[in-house]
DNA sequence: CGTGCGGTGTTGACAACGTCAACATCGCTG
DNA sequence: CAGCGATGTTGACGTTGTCAACACCGCACG
């Protein structure tokens, strides 16, 4: 503990709290989350702490619990936020290939597992243990189910072009969706054979594995198979 | 933090150490690992502490020190157990079917992520972001290694009897390992459409979206598609 | 049969943290 | 313009991770 050590900028500040002209901060809330982003990004998820977050906006260390409940609340916030990030992006991925929809969900794992790789903390928090009950914070359930949606629509419409067989589209949603996951989680967990990550970014690899799911991996009788693996 | 105390039963202790007769514990170090499993089951992963677990094991709160270099180092060690027993239990798995290969791959899948909700506060110190830099613990990683390793050679068999088409089996063993881990931490985080669990229970579906890995989601031309998904 | 040394355990302390109660200060509504 | 509710501050408590200094003990060597 004594390690992470990391004190405030606050070198000869007089005043109290030195960042700020007027009593009230105007949008503590905002600037406590901003603040944790920050946090996370440079120190990782045990980085966080409510004081320093209250220090880096420049208030008291029991200013956040004018907005926040406990610890735990403020991260369920910011938790809150990447979902709604990660669900805009996969929606905006949903969008472009309109043309060649199996090329969407491509797309749509593609940028699952890049949103992740790009914000791993973010991604830990979201996913991880931090949050434990999740529904204690109510608003975080309905966000997951936009982006589970989105992925169920883009499904929806491949099986009406003809290019998915037919079934009920949440199960395969929850299969594109479970993969991407297992590729974001393993990634950002570096647990990613290293090896295999030196041949194939990890970009092209989830393509790959998307496509495995898609076509199958099973030896079709009338070689139906498409490509991915290249050497015939 | 104060909500979370959980006091020892020393209730009336006069001697400093009521749990143990030496002075020297004798196997302070598995004690201490056995304790971290304990309070990670009861109170999941915040509820671990070196203090804790040192009260447990019946000696002092500096004790662990001489066997782990710090808190992070004993979840290693627990997070390194977990791995063997995933590993083991894949090993396992991968054994019985031998008739049909198709169904070990997915007997792999469903362990795993049996393995995840059997022990989800151990599965999250293992893939969760408490022992953030592995290559801090270089036996980590080797045992992760095992546990794929044995994916591969089920993959492998299944291609040699011509199951699976041909191609590098370290792609489709990581297509396969990357959807059950996905399963795996959805699971356990709770974020798997409830309504579609209701209808299908876990086990089932982690069946069922392995043998979509298998056949693939793509309409085929000859109708080669196999069961998975009911109701023609 | 000592004896002393290194591994193991203990004590006490420090800094940091989450959280709370009591108090201060402001902006807005009447 | 009075005061009330929202927002911030101070100071404190208990808990934690970690360290240094010390205590104990078993085993290897004389």
């Amino acid at each position: 503990m004594r390690a992470t050590t990391r004190r405030s900028r606050t070198a000869e500040g007089r005043q109290r709290h030195p960042a700020r002209r007027t009593y009230h901060h105007g949008d503590l809330r905002r600037a406590l989350i901003d603040a944790s982003l920050g946090l996370l990004e440079e120190d990782g998820p045990n980085g966080v702490t409510l004081r320093e977050a209250a220090r880096r906006a420049g208030v008291s260390q029991a200013a956040p619990y004018r907005h926040f409940a406990s610890k735990e609340a403020l991260l369920a916030a910011v938790a809150e936020e990447g979902f709604h990030a990660l669900r805009d992006a996969t929606v905006e991925a949903a969008a472009p290939h309109r043309k060649d929809p199996l090329k969407t969900l491509i797309a749509i794992a593609v940028t699952y597992v890049r949103f992740a790789v790009d914000h791993p903390a973010h991604f830990r928090v979201m996913f991880g243990p931090v949050v434990l009950d999740k529904t204690i914070y109510p608003t975080l359930g309905t966000v997951t189910i936009g982006s589970f949606d989105a992925i169920t629509q883009a499904i929806a419409d491949c099986q009406r072009s003809g290019a998915l067989r037919a079934g009920d589209p949440r199960l395969a949603a929850v299969a594109l969706w479970t993969l991407a996951h297992g590729v974001a989680a393993l990634a950002v967990d570096r647990q990613i054979p290293p090896p295999l990550l030196a041949a194939i970014p990890l970009e092209r690899l989830t393509e790959g594995l998307t496509q495995m799911l898609l076509d199958g991996l099973v030896q079709k009788d009338g070689r139906a198979a498409r490509h991915h693996d290249a050497r015939p």
